[in-house]
DNA sequence: GTGGTCTAGACCACC
DNA sequence: GTGGTCTAGACCACG
């Protein structure tokens, strides 16, 4: 399963149902046709309420991401990776902004930021591979 | 005035307060001894309603950063600096560490981050200035 | 239910609920896990208003005490029972020498209070039982 | 001077001052007959306001502890010891009750509660001697 | 004048 | 249903 949820972290759970999805379709580990797991499915492998997937899903179908195939289930549209990748990079553009003005703002000079960039980079990449 | 106040931006106006007066207290803005201004002033001048500002100058003395002298007013305590400042920093670090993460996740190389930090980073600077 | 509220005995109302709450977490008769009556019902069963409990849930959620569950209620936090334990022992003890000290100036001797406490110590067993 | 007062301690002021006055007469420290300071003097020696002084002198001419004599100022009333003995009693009493009750309540033994009541006296008695 | 507390009622997002 | 936030207005103690 390429879904993973944190119910404590403050972020609502359907929007972290709809980011990851997302985000697995940006960078291809979803590719347009393949199926998404049903509403029922997910809920029970997440342990979460059904509601809460559904309004997930309904959410990615008004954006495109998704489309209902009768009697077959939900499937990755066939236009979606150029909108999903564009939305993911315009995301990440804005947290970023918005974390650097606060640094900015409170009163860290560029050099300490560049080098916290630095060390959390490499403490990231450390752990992930 | 040191408080400039979103209310739309997601975030609760009496925890923008709390960081605000946080941070100037880190960057020496506000030093030990030095008075905030009264509830029912920060209040009119932000056009909130005093509760909120209560609450938000409630919960600064909770962590040690106010504190009320009676019938005058809450002042910056006194060894509220050194907390104040390793929050700050706690707190950028930590939310630079989680938009990188979803940044290198995302597909982003190292370069285009840098580039994009560069471009915001400047932006932001200038805009300020 | 385990939280008695005396609205005139000069402490804080959402004060009264936090110090139990505390408590009962202290002496395991909350432990982890077990939820906590939701606002509105304590609100009824104490004949307060919401949000005075609201505020006391709220101290208690950052002093690491309770936690929220999205949609559906708060329990008591994994490891509270330590802090929980170690502020109420704090805080009688702190109560307790400033009570004594007051004692001794005021001249009693160890005799006189030591009687003083047997004696209430009694009367306060024997009206709870 | 025999009066000290903490505006930190959440105490009132005015409040601290009475206590200490009738604390003083009680452990004869001041006498029926003795002049107390006058309120510009008492106020300008603490560092507050005299209106805080002024109620405080006159919630102990209301208890009968203070005398107006014209043209003189204030002094200690001639049956002043007895009732000052006696609320100092009543009052050490009450907080001890109150302290104890709280401490059976969290759910600490008697054995427990001797034990601190035993270490803080001493404690206290080593620090003062 | 100051902060502290409580009530009442509203709206929101989330499950 | 849940908690979270904000507004409005009141009363209190303190200096």
């Amino acid at each position: 399963m390429f879904i993973h949820i944190d119910p404590d972290n403050g972020v609502a759970i359907y929007d972290q149902i709809v980011h990851q999805v997302v985000f697995a379709v940006a960078r291809e580990t979803l590719k347009p046709g393949n199926r998404v797991p049903s509403v029922r499915e997910l809920a029970k492998d997440l342990a979460i309420n059904p509601n809460t997937v559904a309004r997930a899903y309904q959410q990615l179908q008004q954006q495109g991401v998704l489309q209902a195939v009768r009697g077959v289930g939900l499937q990755v549209a066939e236009g979606a990776w150029e909108p999903c990748h564009a939305q993911r990079r315009a995301r990440v553009r804005e947290r970023l902004a918005d974390v650097l003005r606060e640094a900015l703002q409170s009163g860290l000079t560029r050099q300490e930021i560049t080098s916290l960039i630095e060390s959390e980079t490499q403490r990231i990449e450390g752990s992930s591979s």
